[in-house]
DNA sequence: TCGACTTGCAACCGGATGATTGCAGCAATG
DNA sequence: CATTGCTGCAATCATCCGGTTGCAAGTCGA
């Protein structure tokens, strides 16, 4: 009953990679999940225009109220979107710093890739001519 | 049988609206998507460090090898990541190009929320003074 | 050529998720 | 004070998605 040797090893113990933690590093998994849904990004284009409420968001989008609620919540739980109350209604506004930040998260990431590709590629020159 | 006029309404025609698509305009909701799991970073933080085929990040991921080459496919339909032959292996890459394209329009967008956020204040402020 | 190693495809499963409906509660407005 | 309208909670449903297993196929080295 031994496996026929396949490749396939078992799994090695998991990685419990943390940041160093010294300001608050910004996970952007959250942030992306929140920005993965083309619904949302509807919301936030009309947020984006005005503030509204769920209710106002709903005349002009196919779904129903509560769908947008939901949406609304998820935006406000990443700081996308912050409520503001109104009269008997909740107005949501959307918010730019969140945004930014994982931007500039982002970009770090991508110049670092970017900057150790351009090390491979001198060294790989260097090679050739020497 | 008419409903007992409940608030909510039953959906208006759906929004079909579509950027200009002057020069492919970076549709970032399938981005956003492929980074909206961790394991996916965590594929995306080894490769930053060193190219890697499936087999290679098995070993030290703890998940099946063919889980990791979904997820590299996925990050390779969007760019994040480039398929490059390397004997019998696959070796993937990290690209940082489609990050920093990204970057660049959340920056740009959020910027635009807040800008909007300054003038309203600006009019507030005015008509308090006024 | 044979064997070791790697990739790829297909089927399958459980949990997360986007959306719906129904109903209850609460705050302004008349 | 009663009506109107906005919000919130709960249950339900279909689908998507991350993960697994099993097997077939291709390729490099001894």
């Amino acid at each position: 009953m031994t496996p026929p040797a396949t490749t396939d090893r078992p799994a090695p113990a998991l990685s419990t990679r943390r940041p160093p933690s010294g300001t608050t590093v910004l996970d952007p998994v959250p942030l992306c999940a929140a920005l993965a849904d083309a619904t949302r990004w509807e919301i936030l284009a009309m947020l984006g225009d005005r503030d509204a409420s769920a209710s106002e968001l709903a005349e002009e989008l196919p779904i129903s109220r509560q769908a947008i609620a939901k949406h609304l919540q998820q935006l406000a739980a990443v700081g996308l979107v912050e409520p503001v109350p109104a009269g008997r209604a909740i107005r949501y506004r959307a918010l730019g710093a969140q945004l930014g930040q994982l931007a500039r998260h982002l970009e770090t990431i991508g110049r670092g890739w970017d900057a150790r590709l351009s090390r491979l590629k001198d060294v790989a020159e260097a090679l050739h001519r020497g």
